[in-house]
DNA sequence: GTGCTTATATGATCTATGTCATGTTTTTTT
DNA sequence: AAAAAAACATGACATAGATCATATAAGCAC
């Protein structure tokens, strides 16, 4: 779709991160098990969360990954940024090279609006912002 | 993106075919050149396409693709459908099964909104119908 | 009809992405 | 201090997508 597979996954599990308590701590099997995800690959994209600074977390007994109030408050634009990079937004639907209003393709004003409409929605929403829809049960992140 | 890399050279192919005088032939090595694509690859996907009925071909001498009155008149998501499938605009941007209003995933309204947007203007608009803008230079199939 | 030119068909190879598996390090518990 | 539990790190494997290559069949020109 408009995200690798690996955003995809970095966005559910940090969304649902972001419903815990703060600072409340959840296991990788844990949330590999309620996203439906494989665990060793969340695990993975999780860890590149964490380099990135966009998710917190702790080794040991009782440990696991959280978000700290300052990450719960980041733009959920970041998660695709450090996964897929910036480039998604801008990449031409029909694959042409520059995607640009200057040389625009036959579908460009189309797809931009698409695009742009994605990622102005995850710049203004902070990660935090999905809790209260998921929370009263508007909108799921799994199955 | 949203589309394949095949649906995507697919697309540009049959635009570009469109802008040929009704019934003449091009042969693949010269659609390859102009739209910057690998020839052996779009002779694949070409050969999709005429299977579909979306596109004509002749061989021999003189040779090549072209597509017919009634091809022209064809919407564009004939295209898409033949390569990619329809589930594309029905898949939800975060991977979740079943992408619909009645479990949406926190993304679903934006990204639902413009992609139907797409699949409309796929829908509403025929393969000919790229053919005047492409010639009076407002949008373009290669860099 | 012979030879050339073209699409057609099929499969091999390459590449990126996604998945699985193993071992290491850190922290807590006892 | 020892053991257990968890993240961390790394690499092997699998799959799908994209690309390349080869051989076959069909049509045109002479
Ligand atoms: S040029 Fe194709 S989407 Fe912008
Ligand atoms: S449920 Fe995610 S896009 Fe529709």
């Amino acid at each position: 779709m408009l995200f690798s597979k690996s955003c995809e996954y970095a966005l559910r599990a940090t969304m649902y991160l972001a419903q815990m308590e703060s600072n409340e701590k959840v296991g990788i099997k844990v949330i590999a098990r309620d996203l439906n995800i494989p665990a060793d690959y969340l695990n993975k994209v999780l860890q590149t969360l964490v380099q990135q600074q966009l998710v917190s977390s702790a080794k040991g007994r009782n440990g696991g990954f959280y978000l700290t109030k300052n990450e719960l408050n980041k733009p959920l634009i970041n998660i695709v940024h450090a996964i897929d990079g910036k480039e998604v937004f801008y990449r031409c639907g029909l694959g042409i090279k520059n995607c640009s209003s200057k040389k625009p393709c036959p579908l460009h004003n189309d797809i931009k609006a698409y695009r742009d409409n994605i990622k102005i929605a995850l710049s203004n929403n902070s990660i935090a912002s999905s809790r209260s829809q998921i929370d009263s049960g508007e909108v799921f992140l799994s199955k």
